[in-house]
DNA sequence: TGAGTTATTGACTGTTCGGTCAACAAACAT
DNA sequence: ATGTTTGTTGACCGAACAGTCAATAACTCA
């Protein structure tokens, strides 16, 4: 009925997650765009409608793979020092090569768009109350005898919040062997008994 | 023997300082630095270089006030459970008023400047290691016959990706009910005795 | 084959960006 | 007074920005 596209429209949401992932969204041109994704601009604006509803894409999509995998890796997990263990090892195998000094979409999103649009500020919101309920969930399984559930929810978001800040640190450039301590230290902090 | 200036030098960084912290050092145009500083163009680089520089210079100012600041707080303290108290009960008298999405600006130059610009890279790491290094010498003294140094050395660096995990999600928009959750996880963990 | 529909192309727009500069002003020393 | 030095002013610059659009191409269906 009508000309089909010649691209696939997953791969370009895919390599442009990979660019606003390491550049920010002000990093990234409409040029750049055009550049990475071999299109022209019309074809873009076509497709997506303008760069926000195409970094709101790429961001869903990222947060939807990245912190959806991990809180059912979190939640599979046998014990909540596994999932742990788990999550940092998958953090680290993603902190590897170029990527090295990438960090977190949906962090890096908090920082730079959040403040400024709502539907930004609402998915990391979301995605990042996934992974704490993920944690609340492991823990009860883990630790059912455990302390009451108050203090879970706390241990949960503590889990939550030195993950954010481990991938900040990433992306600052902190040494290897930091991160190292961070994750081994939130490994122990799932070992506690009250 | 020359005209002299007719603003305040540490003024204007100051104003510089907020300015940056809630916007970013891309939502900061020239033209908003002239409307914020009630400066021309032309003062502004005869009197701090170019954007950049008066950025390094805004962060360097916060930097030095807030973490030397809270490193200060962190070794002063009675224990390092005091301390920790003490340093989320500053970062929540910061996060009233329209300062509630502003976060860190360290943390924010982490994620937006640092992976671009060695210089803020450094100061990063330099701020974010006293920090660790306050809560160490604090661990030591709070508990001397504790574990072995590796171990003080995990717990301290995890109280400071706790913390910027803190400041990002406050950036973020997550509730104060929240943020109080991981202040009060934070403290717990000072408080686990191996 | 041609009508209808959607994708592609690349030039174009107006705006905003960081940064420069020549003219001018205000101080002090002589 | 006049020279020297430094600060101030605001117009100006080229580059980069996000977004638009008319012309054209590729497809399906009748």
């Amino acid at each position: 009925m009508a000309r089909p596209r010649k691209y696939d429209h997953d791969e370009v949401v895919e390599k442009m997650t990979l660019a606003f992932w390491e550049r920010g969204y002000n990093g990234i041109s409409m040029d750049d765009i055009g550049r990475i994704t071999q299109l022209n601009r019309g074809s873009i604006y076509n497709a997506f409608g303008d760069k926000r509803a195409l970094y709101l894409l790429a961001l869903e999509t990222y947060a939807q793979q990245s912190y959806g995998g991990a809180a059912q890796l979190v939640q599979d997990a046998p014990s909540t020092e596994m999932a742990v263990r788990s999550l940092y090892q998958a953090a680290f195998k993603g902190l590897s090569g170029e990527q090295t000094r990438w960090g977190c979409l949906l962090c890096n999103a908090a920082v730079e768009v959040a403040p400024v649009d709502q539907e930004v500020s609402d998915t990391v919101k979301k995605y990042l109350g996934l992974l704490s309920r993920a944690f609340v969930t492991s823990l009860k399984v883990s630790s059912p005898e455990a302390s009451d559930a108050s203090r879970v929810k706390n241990v949960a978001e503590q889990l939550t919040a030195s993950y954010v800040g481990f991938n900040i640190m990433a992306r600052a450039g902190v040494s290897t062997a930091c991160l190292q301590r961070v994750s081994e230290s939130a490994i122990d902090m799932t070992l506690v008994k009250q």
